[in-house]
DNA sequence: CTATTATTGGAAATCATTTCCATTATTAGG
DNA sequence: CCTAATAATGGAAATGATTTCCAATAATAG
């Protein structure tokens, strides 16, 4: 397992430990599978894909390092109606994927979707500035999904 | 108990039977208390609210009849991270009160605002239209929900 | 290297939601 | 109004994701 190569092993690393968290094989193992997903994982996702490399780390310290994570706005829990949390890289404050989700409520597929994000998105700022003054809130985050029928169940009637 | 008084005893009767489902008194309680209710009730909530009046209504009815509720769209199921999901009357196929939710996410407590909703529902109608059509999706319904700290959570620190 | 203390894993507990199934109620049709 | 067909119900038990507990372990400052 070659390690410096770099700045150390992956950006977060710096950023985690700023929060005053420690830095541990389990957690690393962690942020790497979700850093490198494609999908929206759960917790148990991540229990089995790190499983065979790292046979001691728990489900539990999969969930606590999640909320954690979550905390720190370093991954995003979404949910998609099928019973479990799913999460979700942040990569960088709001990076460059900023994206939002497109749910079919027949089959639970999920599609990115970072078209017309550009409006949204200005249109969010906005909207997130005169709400938050409203209201008086701190407002850290949105969270936007399109609910329907994907082709393939739509096909399927 | 005076029956008729209208058009009958509350216009979802009409929408309910159409879609094929019976009308029972536990139906009818439920859609009583979520057309009413202010907030955003959990199953149990709406338990604890009928069951003085209606004491053999059971917990299993009320969460088969929020998911056909739910299904039909009369009822919108939400999440709020509080552990348990929530339910809010939709009143028409997009009333005068769609709004949409600001989420404390230290104290769960929710704000309905409908400000900025005209452009916001603009924007998302078009977002709808493109993305319908470029994912082969039948859109149906979408969900906005902005999280940060209000301002008493805030001012406990 | 040590002391301090955050973190961990695994078993057990929680708790919202579902499943089962025998019983009951609704409704179309006569 | 009556009846057969079957949708709907409720309560107990099952499920299953997430939490809680706590003794053992590991990360880190100094
Ligand atoms: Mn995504
Ligand atoms: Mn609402
Ligand atoms: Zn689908
Ligand atoms: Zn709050």
């Amino acid at each position: 397992m070659p390690r410096g190569q770099c700045g150390g092993q992956g950006w977060w690393h710096g950023k985690f430990r700023g929060c005053g968290y420690r830095m541990t094989l389990g957690r690393e193992a962690i942020l790497d599978v979700l850093s490198k997903a494609e999908g929206h994982l759960s917790a148990e996702d991540i229990y089995i894909k790190i499983h065979s490399r790292y046979p001691n780390v728990g489900l539990t310290t999969i969930y606590r390092t999640l909320d954690v994570l979550s905390d720190v706005g370093m991954v995003y829990k979404l949910d998609f109606g099928d019973g479990r949390a799913r999460y979700e890289f942040a990569e960088g404050p709001k990076g460059v994927h900023h994206h939002h989700h497109l749910v079919c409520t027949e089959c639970h597929k999920i599609i990115d979707y970072t078209d017309f994000i550009d409006d949204e998105v200005e249109l969010l700022n906005q909207t997130e500035k005169g709400l938050g003054q409203k209201y008086k809130f701190k407002i850290t985050n949105h969270l936007i999904q399109f609910y329907g029928v994907c082709q393939e169940c739509s096909d399927k009637k």
